[in-house]
DNA sequence: CTGTTAGCGCGTTCAC
DNA sequence: GTGAACGCGCTAACAG
């Protein structure tokens, strides 16, 4: 078994398993604290023979120097936050999956916390990141829409992910919807498509804007306008999906390509097209926004989408967050550029 | 703006915006060190003018005490450690919220490593809690399958959640998944349904061995029996959902009712069921496993399905181990209770 | 090559 | 009431 409890099996409570120290090791080695630190540390100058009987004690002593000693006299604790506004909603995890990875291969560890959109729960986080000498932060956002900078004086670089800071002296990277919705729009051109129907979501997300505003620019360049004349916006649901395509087909029998605010209203819009007899992708293809796994892959045919790279995001920022550390970053807002994901349904 | 760097605007370098220190604030305030760490610890023997002098100064400074230093001397880090073995997993996600929570409201940080499954990774990653001197580790499982326990001598205690460990002096805490099975079948008795088919996952899962027992029981204590004589093992996917169900409408056009493995393999016997006309839940009921919101307020009519409270699940390992680290804790395998979720399938 | 000394920032006796 | 002194575990100068 492993030793499931902080007590040991010795007489009762006395002589706790106190995890063994620099000196301890020293001590059976039967050399100094100095030397014993050098040894390990791979630094010069320790006779080989000696570094050997250093490395021999730590091992049976199963030695682990202490980090909160170490980051006292270096000043840095090797750790991160990493302050998610939502982690329950689907895009804050991808997020953090890559930042902790980008990290992990690295020596820092990251403190995970989770505001749930509360900016009370944001400043105690805060501060208990700070209290813990975080080396930096990291701040997720739940949604793309500029979000205000953490309040108060942060004595340590911050990477605004998702959800980039009103201050542009901040750092902050973002998906790139703009270029997400004129990729989709190419890849439905390329595929023959030319009228073109765009089910949006909700219509005060910069995210439902930004690609709104990337599919007008990139069918404009192609001479062509949006069946209908404009985006629907709705909701980011299926069911908004499932009306709003009926809509379209009720009044634009010509369409030949929807373009869909996400994968849940491509989901929606794919029933009720098949629900009325359409063949998908032969009489209309359907594309979504997210590439959300479950929902993509789930029906028949499965759905195209645009994945924004969110992993890539996180990476992106655990690195600005890692150069922030080391010395200067440009400050500004990047994007991270967005890829087609080709499936049945287009 | 918030200060982005580590670096102030002085002169160039020299004189960085060091953090504050105790000793700062003793300065400004004119007191010693000791007074001023007792003036901020609310220690008794303090003149209250002095410990409002202090306290001004504190936060003049913006001062925080370093947890670091702190730790050097309690002992104790006031740190977690949450291994999960594939963050990606939609179980995972929950169990992790529920922890923090737990976790968050008290003083503990939580530390957040990704082994995506590999013991490499896993060990890697406890090797770098344990020199970071963690107070104790969650370990999530990917699945609810036993796994063996962490390797090696850990110092400090181990909570594992969802996947148990195979060490039964181990603690672990996993949903009650026989349990779910026999809610399900209640459920459906109670909704008058007789004929109950049960379209399950993947056989060689715990949950769906598990599950499927559960619901045997149930419906043996009724002295009914599964449509079909037993369950039908298969994939956690939509599309199996799809095939499995249209073979059980095909060869047991009685059915009444049928308990699906999870919530997408429901889905997809809602969609078999919807396009061979048949009419949902007035016809047949159905219900699924998760309660994956997504899945299950997605499709028109919603989807009932059984919780398995896995934020719950995330709270409860949370405090067992706050528990464990102050004392001992009954080692086992507690189960939390699925709660049923009625929808419109049902 | 190795050991001694001096802190890192804080909490805690124990004198004053 | 208040402050001087010590130690937590470790690293970095300097001696030896």
């Amino acid at each position: 078994m492993t030793t499931t409890t902080g007590t040991t099996d010795a007489p009762e409570g006395e002589s706790e398993a106190r995890r063994a120290t620099l000196r301890d090791v020293a001590t059976l080695a039967g050399v100094s604290i100095a030397t014993a630190s050098k040894a390990l540390n791979e630094r010069a100058h320790v006779r080989e023979s000696t570094r050997d009987r250093v490395l021999a004690a730590a091992t049976e002593l199963a030695f682990t120097p202490n980090q909160a000693a170490r980051s006292l006299t270096s000043g840095q604790t090797g750790t991160v936050g990493l302050i998610a506004d939502d982690l329950d909603g689907r895009f804050s995890l991808p997020i953090l999956m890559g930042a902790e990875d980008a990290f992990g291969t690295g020596q820092v560890s990251v403190f995970l916390c989770d505001a749930r959109g509360d900016a009370i729960r944001e400043r105690y986080h805060l501060d208990a990141l700070l209290r813990r000498k975080v080396d930096g932060i990291i701040v997720v956002g739940a949604r793309t829409d500029a979000r205000p900078p953490l309040v108060g004086r942060i004595p340590v670089p911050v990477i605004y992910a998702y959800a980039p800071s009103t201050d542009t002296t901040d750092v902050s990277v973002v998906p790139d919807d703009v270029q997400a919705g004129r990729d989709a729009v190419s890849h439905l051109l390329s595929a023959g498509r030319q009228r073109i129907a765009h089910i949006s979501g909700d219509a005060a997300y910069t995210a439902a804007q930004e690609r709104a505003t990337g599919i007008a620019s990139a069918l404009e360049a192609a001479g062509l306008e949006l069946v209908g004349g404009s985006a629907q916006f709705g909701a980011w649901s299926e069911q908004w999906g499932r009306g709003a395509a009926q809509r379209v087909i009720d009044q634009y029998p010509e369409v030949d390509g929807m373009i869909c605010g996400n994968d849940q209203i491509s989901r929606g819009a794919l029933e009720t097209l098949q629900r009325s007899g359409w063949n998908v992708p032969h009489q209309t293809s359907v594309i979504g926004f997210d590439n959300w796994e479950v929902m993509t892959t789930g029906p028949s045919p499965t759905l195209s989408s645009i994945d924004l790279n969110l992993e890539q995001l996180g990476r992106t920022a655990a690195e600005l967050l890692f150069e922030s550390i080391q010395g200067q970053v440009e400050p500004g807002i990047r994007r991270i550029t967005p890829r087609v994901v080709t499936r049945e349904s287009s």
